[in-house]
DNA sequence: TACCAGGATGTTG
DNA sequence: CAACATCATGGT
């Protein structure tokens, strides 16, 4: 048993419910208030577990328990749940926005929950444009399971997101019978192409600024404003990367500030000010309010 | 049936 | 830079 410490402003059961969000999900399996997932390590899949009793207890469920491999997943799970962030600065900046602040103590604790692989939050939010949630899922749980990578473990399969450079090789007509558009398989063959060849890699785009990598993002055919702040919030540890365009945030926000409407880009553009240095982690609360 | 859904691209003024 | 048209799939 591997365990990790949390910091004080940490809530595992706000975080349960953001990851038990929708029943289809497939990249991680939730039982018992237990996570399962698997990565990816040297070429080999690892499949490992995450539970909570006062801190953070791994285990790791395959042949292989070495220390890198040790050292990879707490890793991991620490980028995933964002243990890191320093809280107290995102609240103090909540202060701001009274609406904001209630959320603040509703979910007090919850944390961006990430997604460690670029590539990951890419795909999956190219698969959310312009379609509701669900069938976003839908789409998904197809892609995974038709191209992506399968791990055993007691008679249960687990799955890991198809590898760049194996949607790479794919064509339009391999996805469109998934019921992916035409437009939305090109713009996932686009970034896994980009991957395959090297061209984008996490590594690099660590060392560049904020708006150095919206614009290396934003290259690709595909990725507009939208996209590119959600991966930098999910991937990048961007925290103030601002997915204006998102309409669920703009159901939120006009949920939580009672407006007979939602708002416009520019209004929420306005509206943001107040959390300027956290729009991110701001959003993310509103989107966590959607959960009702 | 028209409109909405965790948008993006391209054209036009 | 803003406003619009177009894309294209499923749900209500």
């Amino acid at each position: 048993m591997i365990e990790i410490l949390t910091p004080k402003a940490f809530n595992f059961e706000q975080t349960l419910r953001f990851l038990s969000r929708n029943e289809k999900e497939c990249l991680h399996t939730i039982k018992n208030n237990e996570i399962f997932k698997v990565i990816s390590f040297e070429n080999s899949l690892v499949l490992f577990s995450i539970s909570f009793t006062k801190h953070l207890q791994i285990s790791i469920h395959s042949e292989n328990q070495g220390q890198k491999i040790i050292d990879f997943v707490k890793d991991y799970v620490s980028d995933w749940l964002d243990l890191k962030a320093n809280l107290h600065f995102f609240y103090e900046t909540a202060q701001n926005d009274e609406i904001l602040a209630s959320l603040c103590q509703k979910f007090y604790g919850l944390r961006m929950i990430g997604m460690p692989d670029l590539f990951e939050s890419l795909v999956w939010s190219i698969i959310g444009q312009q379609i509701n949630l669900n069938f976003a899922y839908s789409l998904k749980e197809k892609l995974v399971q038709n191209f992506g990578q399968k791990h055993f473990y007691n008679n249960e399969a687990f799955y890991a997101l198809p590898t760049p450079e194996r949607l790479a090789g794919l064509t339009l007509e391999d996805l469109q019978p998934l019921q992916f558009s035409r437009n939305k398989a090109q713009y996932i063959l686009n970034v896994s192409r980009e991957f395959a060849e090297g061209n984008l890699s996490q590594e690099v785009l660590k060392k560049l600024s904020f708006e150095e990598v919206k614009k290396e993002l934003v290259k690709i055919k595909g990725v507009g404003n939208w996209t590119a702040n959600y991966s930098m919030m999910k991937s990048l540890k961007n925290y103030d990367a601002f997915p204006v365009e998102d309409v669920g945030l703009h159901n939120a926000v006009k949920t939580q500030y009672g407006l007979m409407a939602k708002p416009t880009i520019s209004e929420l553009n306005k509206m943001a000010e107040k959390w300027k240095g956290w729009r991110g982690y701001a959003t993310f609360y509103f989107w966590h309010s959607l959960l009702g």
